[in-house]
DNA sequence: TCTGTATGTGTAATCGGTTACACACAAAAG
DNA sequence: CTTTTGTGTGTAACCGATTACACATACAGA
C-alpha cells in the first residue's frame, strides 16, 4: 500500500503539503494541487485510516450494538441505520451482543479502542455504566433515556392499540403476553395494552415471555394454550412470538380468527408469510434506524438537538388472525 | 484514557518495559511486573487498539460480509462466525453489502483501512478484484472458490436430494425456481435438482426467481401460479420464497401438501412456523459459519489447512408441505 | 581474573498520518 | 520604501503503541 509520503516523493513536495491537499486545509496552490492528485491517481493511494484515526482520535466508524441479530426486527433496523450513514461518508460496523451482557461490554469496548466517532445501542442494557464514560455520542434506539438522545416507537399506543383492536373485533377473554422485563419497549406495549383493557373493562390473563428468541417461542405458545386453552384473543409480545402462536394453534385445532384472534407486534417482514397472515402492531424499523442515525450525525456534527427524543407513531396492520370489526374510524 | 506512558510513570520503568510486560515479550523482572500490573490496574489501563494496529498492521478485528442481512440465514451464519470468533479473542464487525457491488467495495475498502486482520465473504461477487489484493487471509463463506479456502453446505446434492423427495412422495408436474444467477449456491442447487429429475425422467418447468429478498418473493409467487397453475410440486430457491409460495397457494386455494408439495432450502427458523410446516434441505448454517471461522483463524496463526475447501452436508427436514413417502431408506 | 551468557531495562526509531510553527515571497497598504 | 497581509510550503512534534539496539549487571566456566 502506498503511503503519504510515497505521494509527497512523486509529486516533488513534503507530507504536510499532500496532507493539507487531501483534507483541504490551508493554502496548497493549485498547481501543486494537480500535481498531487496525478501521483494519488498513480499510486491508488488511500489514507491509512488507523494513522489518522490515531491522531485525530477518530475514525469515520460508527458502531451499532444489536440485542439478537437473529430477531427480523432488528436487521431491519440496521438496514435503515446503515442507508443513513452511508449516505454521510460514514460506516457501520455491527455488533451482536446476543443479549448477553459480558458481549454487549466487549463490543462497547471494542468500539471504544477503535475510535469510533459514534455508537447506536437497541440492547436491552442501556443503563449500563459503559454507556456514561463514552467519549463519542451515542444514541439509544428501540427505547428511550433521559441522559441520551433516542429513538424509539410508540410502544405504549401501540399496547393500547392492540387491545382495543382486539376488543373491538370481539375477544373477550384475552390473554396478554408480556416480553421480558429488561425490554423496556416491551414495558411500554404491556403497559398500553393493560390500561385498554381496564379501561375498556375486559377479563384478560396475563403470561410472560421471557424471551424473544426462536428457539424458546415455541415453548412459550405450548404454554399458553396449557394454561389458557379458551383464551380467544392473544395479544403477543411481538411477531416472533405471534408465529408460533400461530403454529400451535393449528395443532390444537383452533380456528383463526374465528376461534383465536392473534396481534402480534413489529410487522417482521415474515408475518405477511403466516398462515393466517399476522395482524400486527407496525413498528417502522426502516425509518426507527434512519432517524437513530440522523440524531447521531447531528451530534458528531456539533449540531444542537432540537428534540432528543423521537418517538414514532406505530400502525395496525390489518391481516387474517383478526376479525373484521365494527370499525369506529 | 490512561496511555502506556502514564502507566510507566505510576510504575517508575520505561514504556519499553511496560509494553514487554503487556506482551510477555523479552525479559521483565518479576517485581517489575507486579509493579506495572498494579499500575495498570489502578489506572484500569487498555491498550490502544488503533496505535497497536497502527504498528503491527493488524487489529483483533474480523471482517464479515453479508450479502442481505434481512434474510435469516445470513444472520444464522454470522452467528457461527461470532461465537467461534469471540473464543478466540477476536472481534467480529459485520458489513452488509446488501447485494449491491459498490456497497461491497466500499467495506472490502473500510475493512482494509481499518487493519482486519482476516476476512470471511459471503458474498456473491467473491470474484471480485479487491478480493485478490488483500494483505489478509479471506475465507469464503456460503460458496467455493479455486483461489481461496471456502466453507459451503453441499448444494448440488441438496438440489437432488428436494427432487428425489418430490418425486418420491408422488408429484409429477414440478415447478423448479431457479435462484439469481450470481449465487453459485443457487446454481448449484438447481444444478443437483435437474440432474435428478432429468434421471428420473420427470417432466418439470423451470421459473427463475432472480432476487431471494421478501419484497419480490411474493412477485415470484404470484407469477408461478400465473405460468403454471397446475404444477403439483415446487422445488424452491430457498425458504424466503417458499414461504411466499405457501402464502399464495392458500390464496389460491391450492392444498397442501394434497394438490401441491413444496420444499423449501436454508431451513430459516421461521420454517417451522410457517402453515403448513415447511419441508426444506436444512444447510447447517450456524456451523457452516463456525468452520469458515476456524478455517480463518487458523490462517491468521499460520498453520497448515489440511483441507481448503470444506463442504457441509445438507439433510431433508421432512414436515407438512410434503406428503409422506414410499420412503426408501 | 577474564570471558561469555542470561537477565533486565532504557533510548530512540518507527508505523502513517496531522498540524503548529517558521519561513519565504508577493501584493497591498501606509 | 517600509510594513502589513495573504499565500504557499517545509520541518518537526505528536498521536500511542512496539521493538531493535545499546548497555548494565550477575553469575557461570576457564
Amino acid at each position: 500500500m502506498a503511503t503519504i509520503k510515497d505521494v509527497a516523493k512523486k509529486a516533488g513536495v513534503s507530507v504536510a503539503t499532500v496532507s493539507r491537499a487531501i483534507n483541504d486545509k490551508g493554502y496548497v496552490h493549485e498547481d501543486t494541487r494537480k500535481l498531487i492528485d496525478e501521483a494519488i491517481r498513480e499510486l491508488n493511494y488511500k489514507p491509512n485510516e488507523v494513522a489518522r484515526s490515531l491522531f485525530n482520535k477518530k475514525s469515520r466508524l460508527i458502531g451499532l450494538i444489536l440485542p439478537d441479530i437473529r430477531n427480523p426486527f432488528f436487521p431491519e433496523l440496521a438496514r435503515g441505520v446503515e442507508d443513513e450513514m452511508q449516505a454521510h461518508g460514514f460506516r457501520l460496523i455491527i455488533g451482536n451482543a446476543d443479549e448477553q451482557l459480558d458481549k454487549e461490554i466487549d463490543y462497547i469496548e471494542t468500539f471504544k479502542l477503535n475510535n469510533v466517532i459514534g455508537l447506536i445501542s437497541a440492547s436491552t442494557n442501556a443503563v449500563l455504566s459503559q454507556y456514561k464514560s463514552l467519549s463519542f455520542p451515542l444514541v439509544l434506539l428501540d427505547r428511550t433515556s433521559e441522559e441520551h438522545p433516542s429513538v424509539h416507537a410508540d410502544g405504549y399506543a401501540g399496547g393500547r392499540l392492540a387491545a382495543r383492536e382486539l376488543v373491538n373485533r370481539g375477544s373477550s377473554r384475552i390473554t396478554l403476553l408480556k416480553g421480558p422485563v429488561e425490554f423496556q419497549t416491551a414495558r411500554d406495549r404491556f403497559k398500553g395494552a393493560v390500561d385498554e383493557l381496564y379501561s375498556a373493562n375486559v377479563e384478560f390473563d396475563v403470561m410472560t415471555t421471557a424471551s424473544f428468541a426462536f428457539q424458546e417461542a415455541e415453548y412459550w405458545a405450548k404454554e399458553l394454550f396449557e394454561k389458557y386453552p379458551d383464551t380467544d384473543g392473544v395479544i403477543a409480545s411481538n411477531d416472533v412470538v405471534a408465529a408460533a402462536i400461530i403454529h400451535e394453534a393449528h395443532r390444537v385445532g383452533k380456528k383463526m380468527p374465528e376461534e383465536l384472534q392473534i396481534i402480534g407486534f413489529d410487522d417482521i417482514p415474515f408475518s405477511q408469510f403466516l398462515y393466517p397472515a399476522l395482524s400486527t402492531i407496525r413498528q417502522p424499523a426502516y425509518d426507527m434506524g434512519r432517524e437513530a442515525a440522523k440524531l447521531l450525525i447531528k451530534q458528531i456534527n456539533g449540531e444542537k438537538l432540537e428534540s432528543k427524543r423521537i418517538q414514532l407513531p406505530v400502525q395496525f396492520i390489518e391481516r387474517q388472525t383478526t376479525r373484521k370489526g365494527d370499525h369506529h374510524d
